[in-house]
DNA sequence: GGACCTCCATCGACCGGACAATGTGTCCGT
DNA sequence: ACGGACACATTGTCCGGTCGATGGAGGTCC
């Protein structure tokens, strides 16, 4: 919270964002743009096909380098939310609803036991959130993935788990890709230790992937 | 700065990639090299686990900026095919493994372990709590356990773990209940079984289930 | 020998520029 | 009215730095 942010004096702009940065903080300038603009857009303060501001914009509203922006908006186009388009600018991706509500989409999976009761996890909730401090504390990160999920037996609902993953470590999280309980293999994939024989990769490049999941 | 460089004596350096860029192709240079280190990864000619030249390595061997070489790393970080190390460097992922169908509904633990990994389930917090809104929606109670935990594989902190639980399903639950195992094996052991309808957890009495548990 | 401490390699973050590529709009000549 | 030439806006690529954070290696001091 800190100062300042009540002075835009300027009006007749719109001025969405709150233009503080925590300059000193830990947390790095284009991760504090790349969030505020998430929020705006979770929020639909920046509704699905809204133009963004451009690159110049936000340079000029937050005070930082081009990069810094540059940073920021590739991180949310490699989110899926917005997309940015040369020559022309950029905006908010439609259907910004699939994410939040994916498990509907794929369909709920059903896992069942040896002992034959049915247990099933449901995602419902999956986003790029910081950290609290306990988490932050453990895991020595503060840009994570929050991840929410209900675990049922016998459709009944049992826990309700609230997981935080260093992005670092899983940096193209998908509802799709953990329904069906890969998270398992997203973490053994990027293991620890070379144990058994070799494998074959097959990625995807970057580019393709994004093309793809819009 | 100077040129090249890349002759002098190398010799039974191995030289793996082309040094040469397209430098007027319409491929961007950081896409080739990217490309270049991906096809190497994937060839294992760098095998899992081996060290990439740095980035000012790269940046030498082929004659560009450092903005050029860290976009081609940050490309194949996020593509999980590489970890980066502030400090120390970046190295090949280990064990590449491309996620697979996967129906076995075992938890975290009995896959990693599976592999020969060391998997510890490190419990920081057990409290009654109120289970915000969104557990609360989902469990249709809010007078819970808050239950925090650290998933590690090797030591190494990969998930950080909240979880609530209806006090009414788990009336006498401790730490040391939890100590040392995973859920998923505490719920089974205590006594998830096929009864034939729901809300048959409590039946069992926590204690009895824990001390056979241990 | 062991706890510290300083150096150094390496990646992370950020800056402020340059030019290219690609859309959109405008203006002009026919 | 139509089409083309041109200017403009915006993102893409690339440059060459600076400073900070982190982890490891090696040395110092007790």
């Amino acid at each position: 919270m800190s100062v300042e942010g009540s002075m835009a004096s300027e009006a007749t702009d719109d001025v969405p964002p709150p233009l503080e940065l925590g300059r000193a903080a830990g947390v790095p300038l284009y991760a504090q743009i790349r969030d505020a603009l998430r929020q705006q857009i979770d929020s639909h303060s920046l509704p699905p096909g809204a133009p963004l501001p451009t690159e110049e914009a936000l340079q000029a509203r937050y005070g930082v380098s081009r990069s810094v922006v540059r940073q920021a908006l590739g991180d949310l186009a490699d989110l899926g939310l917005i997309v940015r388009q040369r020559g022309r600018g950029s905006v908010v991706a439609p259907r910004p609803e699939h994410r939040r509500r994916a498990d509907q989409a794929g369909g709920l999976r059903q896992q069942v036991e040896a002992g034959g009761h049915h247990l099933r996890t449901e995602i419902v909730g999956l986003a790029v959130d910081q950290a609290p401090s306990t988490a932050a504390a453990a895991l020595g990160v503060t840009d994570t993935w929050r991840l929410e999920r209900i675990r049922r037996v016998e459709e009944e609902p049992l826990v309700f788990m609230r997981t935080w993953l260093p992005r670092e470590l899983f940096p193209h999280l998908s509802a799709e890709d953990l329904d069906g309980g890969s998270l398992h293999d997203w973490m053994r994939a990027r293991g620890v230790e070379p144990q058994g024989g070799p494998r074959q990769l097959q990625a995807v490049p970057a580019d393709e992937a994004v093309a793809a999941h819009l």
